[in-house]
Formats: C-alpha cells, structure tokens, sequence
DNA sequence: TTGTAAGCGTTATCAT
DNA sequence: ATGATAACGCTTACAA
C-alpha cells in the first residue's frame, strides 16, 4: 500500500492529528514537530489520498464539463473553452472532469449529482431547459451555464453579447451595400440563434428592408447542413448578395456551395460567419466572423462557479462578454 | 446531508450491509429484500457517494489524460481524440479527468499519482523521456502513451504508422514529378517527427534523389512556425516544387505563405500536410494529408489502459494504427 | 439469508 | 502543543 499519515506518525511517534495538522499548515504546531513531519513526509514519499479527503472534507477539489456531443464537433470551439477552463482550474488547484453523453437522460444526471464525484458543474450545452435548471436548483448543486444565456432567473450563465454582434455583422453588410441578406438558421431556435436573428431582423427593419422569409432557411447540427442551406439560397430566382451563416463551421459550408456553383466571393456573394473559429481565417478568401473569448468564457465559467462552490446561496451571476467584429475578405466592400 | 445506505437501512431495519449487498447485485439476498431495498433507494432518491466508494474500493473509476500545454492547439487533433476516448471510457463507467499543466514537473505527476484520484494516466505528449517512463513502471501505476511510439521497451503506447503514412505521401509526390522536396522539421527530433523524416530520406534516397540539406527547414512549436519555414524554403534560388509540411496546422502555415509570394498551388509550389486533420480541407485549394483515426487511437488508448488497470502484471501493449494517404487538389499531378 | 464489525485515510473536535 | 477519538459512507470478511 502507499504511505499514509499513520506510516509518518509511527516513525516519528506522533498522532496522526499532529501530523495532519502539521502537514495542513495548521499554527497549533511547534515549529520543530512542523520540520520533523514535512521532513519525513518528503522522505517517505507521502502524498495524501485523494478519496479519503475527499470524504471526509465532503469535496472533491474538481468541476465537472458537461458538454453536449454536438459541441465536441466544433473542435476549435471546445478546445479554445477547455484549454481556458482548465487553466483557470489547475490555477487554484482544481482539475475538470470531462462528462460527454452522461448529461442526456435527467436520470443520469441527478446520479452523477448526488455522487458528488465534483464539487459543481459547467454545462455547455446547446439548449438548457427550465425544467433541468430547476432540478439543479433543487438538487443545490453549484453550476453555471458556458455560451448561452438561459430564460430563468436563478440560473448562472456566462454568454457572449449575439445580439450585438450579430447587429455590428448586419451593419457591416448593410453598408457595403447588400439589401438582400440571407439568413441560416435552426429549427429550433435556442437564446444565441434568436439573439442573432433578432438583430438580423431589426437591423433591416432599420434599414427599411422588408423581411423576406426566402432568405430564411434552416440548417440540422450535422455536417454539409450549412452547405445544403446555402444551395437552397443560391437556388433562389432573386438569389441573396450576402449570407450570414449562423457560426463558423455552417459559412465554411455555404462557402464550399458557393465556390462550386463557380460564384465569386465575395463579388457575387458575401459570406459572413459567427465565434471566430480559427479555421475561418484558413479559407480563401477569409471568412468575416465576430470573434466571441472563448479561453476566457472558459476562464470566467470557472471563476464564476467557483464562487458559487464557496457559497451557493448568492444571487445568481449572468455576465456577457463583448464580442468582436474581424472583417475579412469574405465581406469586403462592394466597388 | 444525502441520503446513505444507513438512510435505507433504518427505514427497513436492515443492516447496511444487507442494503448495500442487495445494491450491488449479490446473490446472497432474498429477491424480497432486493426489491424492497431497490424501491427504498429509488424512493428516497439514493445514490452512492462517489468518495465513499472510492476510498473503500481503492479504485475510482475515472482516468487522467495528461496533456502538454502545446497540443491543446492543434484543437482538431486533441478534440477527436477526446471525443473517442470519453466515449470508450463512458461506455463502461469511467470517466476522463483532464490535467493540462500538471504533468510539467515529474514531481507535480508524483503527487498526481500517489493521489490516486484516478485509475490510470493516458499521456498525450510531445515526448515522454525515458526518465519518466522509469518513474510511471517505479510507481507501478497502470498507463499508456497516446499519439507516439516511445523507444523503452517496457512502455504501452497507441500510435499511428508515420513511416508507412509518410512512404505513401512521398511516393505520391515522387509519382507526381516532384524531385526537390522541401520538408520541415522540429529542432528536437522524437520519434514522430523521425519516422516521417526516415520515411522522406529513403524515400528519396531510394529514389536516386540526393539529399539537399537546403531542403530541410525547422519549425517551432508555435503559431506561424510554418509561415516562416516555408518563406525560408521560398527564397532558396532553386526553390522546392512540393513541401512536405509536418503536420496539417505547418502546412496551412505554408499554404499561406505560398499564396503570400503570388505562387499558385500546386503548379508552383504542391503541398502536403499530415494527421488528417479537418481543417487541412477548408483551404483552396484543399491539402493532401495523411489521415490517422483519432478517435479510434483515443477510444483504444482508453482499451488499453482499462486491461493495465485490471493486471498491470501484463506485458506492456504496443500498437501502431495504420494510416490513410488523402490526396488532394494541393498535390494534383503535374501536367 | 442476514448481521456484526473492521477498515479504507483523512480531518476536526475536544481534551489534555 | 499534542493526542484520543469520532466521523465521512461505503464494502467485505466473517459470524450468526
């Protein structure tokens, strides 16, 4: 077996507790027996098991990832929020633990809760019902929602600003001169898909632009979703100058329907994309995307949890974070 | 406080161990108490303390993945191969605990281990020096190393065929014309890096072509590593007509340096990539690569390390995954 | 078939 | 300043 507290105190003839207090940085200790255990302590290679603090602190030191398996596909996205996630995380001496498919069934979820292998929970998530928020709040289990802003009050969510990014996109287009501008979007739509339509919406209507439910179209999370939409607008009699993809991976899509209908981009049709996914900027032209922090969405979600680990009973935090516009090639101004 | 197992067996005046026998399926209780402690559980909502577990089983049912801080930013590779594993290791109740920056010092990973607040360690690193290799089999704690060979005879590893894959991309561009070869390379050679330049310097030799040094450019491990190497190869007076780029993100690198410089792709300058990561599709044109299954070596490594933790006595497990040459319109026969 | 009791390795309370 | 002891929630010999 490995080293324990009670190997220490034996061979230095002290109780446990003096040991563990020693260890702990406790001040009821006299320097002396403080030297004496850290000393033996490095000797004996002793390290203190994490199951039996865990149990007995009733903490585990860790934050449980919920992500949604449709995320994981959008790799850059769920790289970009870990990596800042886990820094954050290891920072203060907290690791993450990785949950994929557990979160599917409330049932599952409720028993990785009441496990209480962590001490709380980030959900990344496309779409976070009430219903769900409600058991969380019932179960008093810590948690913050990463990338979306839920409806109900009490929940904690961390959100890029959609609205106003989506708005500064549509300014961008409108003044290049595009009137006819379509629009992807998803069956059903979640806060960050209304957000962005939203501010498609008004900011035509701003304009003096008629709202053509043509230039609507849905797109399925799955892949060449994105590129199926745009066909279905390049089809159109009155085809769209420009088409606001709804994020990164669905304007690469549409991109690739557009260089094989052997239009030019963006002379004869602009594309613009959303979160700023590094591989936006590899297509040629580059795509022009508003650029949401996911390292420190990442970062924030577990400050933010953090605090509510500390005390759940604050208020709740909901915070949105200023996203920016990158204007590329994709988007240039019309001569 | 949850409810225990103590919980149930007060209401039924049980003993624990009898409710926590009948909660894990022994034999030896009467189908009657197994039901009533079965409905007891459901009804008051029970489920087992995960700490409770862990500290009287000596086991926790969860994996580490220890990750270097660089390869986080190959977000495609470290997304599919994440992706593959968390679901190999749900799939039998496990889960992934992810440590970034913990794996830095060798006395960081021994408090990890001696921890033992996991099962087992999946290493996803640039290099893994024999030094370590020593302290992991020291340790006695089960682990497999992810992504690349390691030369110590004692180590499990999962990795991919970069000779063969490599052979296969040099073949392609040998067929294709090409005889000044450009190749980037890292400062520090490791294993993965020397197969596929093993594979590139038979290739060539084989090929009757004489090795020009000129040809051989190092990269860093950091953005725009490529971009440099390949203006570096650019300026050569008598300028390669292919690069074979490291990896897929060195050679998207590349791709815009060529582009940069006004040289089409690939009547000027051809251009290959490796890993088979998703981006290298996006560009224009889209890059040859050689394709390995990420998600499957994730998942594998994930099979791997399960068998160590059930016998660590076994002899060490060492498999190398074929690859698959993708060609490309970067790569396209010289007419 | 059920129960008793010990133990996993720590920390915290309360004496001394 | 140090120590005895209980407790965290569970599993598992062993006994009944």
């Amino acid at each position: 077996m490995s080293v324990t507290i009670e190997d220490i105190s034996k061979k230095l003839k002290l109780s446990t507790s003096t040991v563990s207090k020693a260890l702990n940085g406790y001040k009821d200790v006299s320097e002396k027996t403080r030297e004496l255990v850290m000393g033996t302590a490095k000797e004996l290679g002793y390290h203190p098991s994490a199951a039996a603090r865990n149990l007995r602190r009733q903490r585990t030191d860790k934050i449980g990832f919920v992500f949604n398996n449709s995320l994981m596909y959008i790799s850059d996205y769920f790289a970009e929020v870990i990596v800042g996630a886990t820094a954050a995380a290891e920072a203060v001496g907290n690791n993450i633990v990785l949950y994929i498919n557990e979160g599917d069934s409330p049932d599952s979820l409720i028993k990785l809760i009441r496990a209480k292998e962590v001490d709380g929970f980030v959900f990344v998530w496309n779409h976070v019902p009430d219903q769900i928020v409600d058991m969380l709040l019932d179960e008093k289990v810590p948690f913050v929602i990463l990338g979306r802003r839920v409806s109900h009050p009490e929940a904690s969510w961390i959100a890029p600003d959609n609205y106003s990014g989506a708005t500064e996109l549509m300014q961008h287009l409108l003044e290049a001169g595009h009137t006819r501008i379509g629009f992807t979007t998803r069956p059903s739509m979640g806060h960050t898909n209304q957000d962005r339509f939203d501010a498609y919406r008004d900011a035509l209507v701003q304009a003096g632009i008629e709202i053509d439910e043509d230039l609507i179209v849905e797109t399925k999370i799955e892949p060449f979703s994105g590129y199926h939409a745009a066909k279905k607008l390049l089809d159109l009699e009155d085809r769209p100058t420009a088409i606001f993809a709804f994020h990164d991976y669905v304007a690469i899509d549409a991109h690739q329907a557009i260089v094989e209908r052997g239009l030019k981009i963006p002379d004869d049709v602009a594309i613009v994309g959303f979160d700023g996914l590094s591989v936006s900027a590899f297509t040629t032209p580059p795509i022009t995307t508003v650029t949401q922090p996911l390292a420190e969405i990442g970062r924030e979600s577990i400050l933010m949890l953090l605090k509510r680990i500390a005390n759940n009973n604050l208020p709740p935090i909901q915070k949105t974070l200023p996203v920016e516009l990158e204007v590329r090639l994709s988007s240039q101004l019309k001569k």
